[in-house]
DNA sequence: TATGAATGAGACTTCATTCAT
DNA sequence: AATGAATGAAGTCTCATTCAT
């Protein structure tokens, strides 16, 4: 009995680890080469399976798809989540800043999201975990900033959710032109630009 | 003569028409479905033509994406063209706010230039033709924030060319935000958001 | 265990039966129709299969043709094999008739390889293999012809090189006459004279 | 009158020499790619014309390829048509030696006779036009033979069918090899090999 | 749980041929 | 006489998916 516990544990754990890898091998693979390019025998060969697993576990592309796009939305919010200001304003600016360093820093995963949101942009089948991601990030932009107008650190007049939306605009646009083009621009130089194109706004009129 | 003349002109009027069919055609289906959906067949046959005319013209499929960047970008700039104001800063703002409402108005190509820009995130073929074009319009507005700073619109301490880097990347993800999620934001208030947004920061430290 | 036996056998087993119909279906096809006008589609359906599945094993039409000059080739030296002649002389004339008599004994696969060599002529991809696989058979005469100037069968002024290269161009272009004008002489009348020109020359200074 | 005579010669002039441009580029397309990869458009356009003027011309590809071989025809005879001996065998041998240089002899039109005499091995359409020059050379040499029986330069014994088959086997063959293969052998002494060959069958018996 | 053989749809591309100029 | 626009068939190749093991 114990064993056949340890065995289920053993099967339970075989599976989430290879579901991890199957993951992670889909999202360098869709990040160099964009989703339609990748194949479901690549992902499960980079994996270091075999080429049916991936149909296996996820039964369909779309369903990885749908999938993947969960799993990278918390892999990002682990890598943001550590703010430790405590106003408003200085929350959304260290928020900003993390973001946009995501890219900075070398690493074949970052670019996977933002890979999938500009597969999004004609209408596609994936489009609408994309859609669902994006209102939640705004929601949690708006937050931020009703709670900087609470605390005083950012002005009354703004418009909360105008601003956020202009805010992740700003941010995924920023992101996806330093993708295509990393040399145009220092990246210390581009976080700053950034960190002062939002305080010169939200500051303003305080 | 008369008639000599026409003679003349109408095989290279064929050609010319059937490409700019050929041309409009494929902006209408990429901007529906994405590159990588559309086929060539498709193309053709949305043009009023055979399956096999495109092949014809542009002889590959990326030889098509190509000469569609610099069709998009030509289409566009007649678009936005009729920039009214004389000082650096009202320019700025004015194409601004013409960028973001073209794609709130209606019709099926204004979205194409959006979707391939989205589409040379990973590293795909048709990528290069983006870079340049990103690359020219950043230059467009470093030389109107120099003009800017010469007439005494724009203040001094602004770098031309982070600024530039940073206002490419609001403008385009501000209109991804909008093409993605049309009813999150009105219309009207989302171009007054975001010409606040560049005239704190511009006129800042005035 | 039996049944273990057989059931990790039969994966691979499959795999190799479906090679073998592969291969097969490919060499009646080409050498009916040539390379060109023999489809991948064809092979596959010929074969009693799909029209997938050679790009499904081979992965390339070029891949296929590679592997079907090596499978050629065992195919014909199993056909060649049993020389009983034990001097330099008798094995060339044996192995040279036995060459001619392929071709002249009904079977749709024996003339592939003849079509495979014609093919080669011009500058195609396919070429490679063809060359490597002339140049091991001229060193097979050439050994041969060494071996009967050890045991005197054959006259010592014989240059073993030259002539390997002159007697397989001998034997390729007599086969292909012989297939393009079977009519034009009798089979053993053939093969005789073959036999006699070969003869005179090698023993001709003895 | 006058005039109108000269320019009718000049039509006819212009369309003979499109014709002979046209047949010389497909000759050279041919020799390096094969029948199937030349298409009517390259040889229209490497004669300095348009891709449409061969259909023009020819009608169909299948009617290029049948004149072809008959230019090439004459094309070849015109190249070894000087022997200058008197008695059969050495014509034969002085024949057989300048078939073999035209394949040593830079130059590109050289091996087109050779590609489609390869490229009839398999049951194509071309194919007749080929045997039916085979035949005629089979007889050429076929002549010699009893010419030269007759001058007593060559044995009574020979079979001239027999033997102008096995002649024509082998040059053919040893051209294809060299072809395929000319760092294999020396050019000056693969002639001189296949003239040994043949002398020491045709003069053996005498 | 995992593998991989087999299928079949669909894409890109090439090209002989027709036809208007 | 010559051009080249346009067609449509055919071929190679990729790949999501199914299924037997």
């Amino acid at each position: 009995m114990q064993k056949k516990l340890d065995t289920r544990r053993t099967q339970q754990e075989r599976r989430d680890e290879a579901e991890t890898r199957l993951l992670v091998a889909a999202m360098e693979l869709i990040a160099e080469q964009g989703i339609v390019k990748t194949s479901l025998a690549q992902i499960g060969e980079r994996a270091g399976y075999s080429r049916g697993l991936v149909n296996y576990h996820f039964r369909t592309k779309d369903a990885l798809i749908e999938r993947l796009v969960e799993h990278c939305q918390q892999y990002y919010r682990a890598e943001i989540s550590d703010i430790s200001a405590d106003n408003g304003l200085e929350r959304l600016l260290e928020a900003s800043e993390a973001y946009i360093r995501l890219y900075q820093t070398p690493g074949k995963l970052k670019p996977t999201l933002l890979v999938l949101w500009g597969a999004a942009l004609p209408r596609t089948a994936d489009r609408d975990a994309i859609i669902v991601l994006e209102k939640r990030i705004r929601e949690f932009a708006a937050e931020n900033i009703k709670l900087g107008q609470q605390d005083g650190s950012i002005a009354r007049t703004v418009d909360a959710k105008a601003f956020a939306f202009a805010l992740v605009g700003l941010l995924r646009g920023v992101a996806a032109e330093y993708v295509l083009n990393p040399d145009a621009i220092g990246a210390k130089r581009l976080r700053e630009e950034v960190r002062s194109f939002i305080r010169a706004y939200l500051g303003n009129t305080t």
